[in-house]
DNA sequence: CGCGACGTTGATTTGCCTCAACGATTGTGG
DNA sequence: CCACAATCGTTGAGGCAAATCAACGTCGCG
């Protein structure tokens, strides 16, 4: 239900309950089931998802064919096509559930009405848009400045949770290498560690 | 002096000319040299700037002492370390004057005593922010879907002005790649175009 | 003028990809 | 309950994109 939205949204700014029962009137609750899109190349996307429950991916497909994931969300954070969502123009990623999840939905013209009727909500999403902004330009860095493996080794040690949750092949398209290439990675890196134990 | 900023702001939001001098009563302008640090790694990064004449890029070094562009941005928009910015913690990059310029220096404790008086001013945040978040997303994709030559298209194709501004090495860096071999990716490509021409 | 900053070029090396084949595990329908 | 297909991970051989290293050309500036 909508505890883990609540809780997201107390967690940056202060509500009454009059605005949260406004909030919840006008979102809706949907339920998915894995493997089950919430958007897919072409619709309009005129909303933006809180997780309520699952774990999510967002995915483009390049020219070649190959898909690339550009996001990976799970409970109490959102998700969407954000280009789409802003420009109005027609999704080019896909936003799909890993596992049986639920989402709430903010319709775009709903999330603006709300921001004017409950200001304190600009708030809120000016710190969580703080929060992305400053995750993304860490993953640009390591993307561009690390080899591989490091990069790898930091995003398992910055979400353990992910690593469990998500299959390996899709953690490679997020980190932009081949599955077969962080396969080796980690061969070579839990064989390092046996070596280490061993002297 | 403040027109830029004021002109960014009007963009998104609508201010009183009360609320419009408050602003401005708290923030300072700052003129900088060519060359010039507004950040280095290990000060504390409590502000974030805005700035209304120059061009600036954010960069960090990494291990092997290389240097890594995260960001370039110029007049009508901000710059800073975020990360630092948000945790409180020193920061890790540098933020440099690529010519001589200006900004609009805002504290965070005066930035958030700002969002607090002028509630508008968060809405102006989020909508910026989700841009930022935007050209991020982007930038991401790009990074991990593309080959060097395609990146660099594109990256010319969005910010034109950036290529006449800023020197190659730096957009080589901004890119993840050697300035040699964007040399040689600009060889090729100019290469095409006057065969393309012949033919 | 001479120096530093920037771009170019070529030879060599390496990180990562591609392709192909092969386990292991899961799940699903007969 | 088993057979078979899907799904996911692993391994190896070979190839390509991009890095590294070193040298050189050019321009602007003190």
């Amino acid at each position: 239900m909508y505890e883990a939205l609540v809780e997201s949204l107390k967690n940056y700014i202060e509500l009454t309950d009059d605005e949260i029962n406004l909030l919840i009137s006008k979102v809706e609750l949907k339920k998915v089931r894995k493997k089950q899109w919430l958007l897919t190349p072409g619709e309009y996307s005129h909303a933006k998802y809180f997780i309520s429950k699952g774990c999510f991916r967002a995915y483009c497909i390049d020219d070649n064919g190959h898909e690339h994931i550009t996001k990976l969300s799970m409970e109490g954070w959102w998700i969407s096509d954000i280009q789409s969502f802003l420009s109005g123009e027609p999704a080019t990623q896909y936003v799909e559930a890993l596992e049986d999840g639920e989402v709430v939905v903010f319709p775009k013209t709903v999330l603006e009405e709300l921001c004017d009727q409950i200001p304190q909500l600009n708030k809120y999403f000016r710190l969580l848009y703080q929060l992305a902004l400053c995750n993304n330009q860490q993953r640009i860095f390591r993307t561009i400045s690390n080899t591989a493996d490091k990069h790898y080794l930091q995003f398992i040690d910055q979400f353990p949770a992910l690593e469990q949750r998500v299959p390996q092949y899709m953690i490679a398209s997020y980190l932009g290498i081949t599955p077969e290439f962080l396969s080796k990675i980690k061969k070579k890196s839990s064989k390092k560690k046996v070596e280490g134990l061993k002297s």
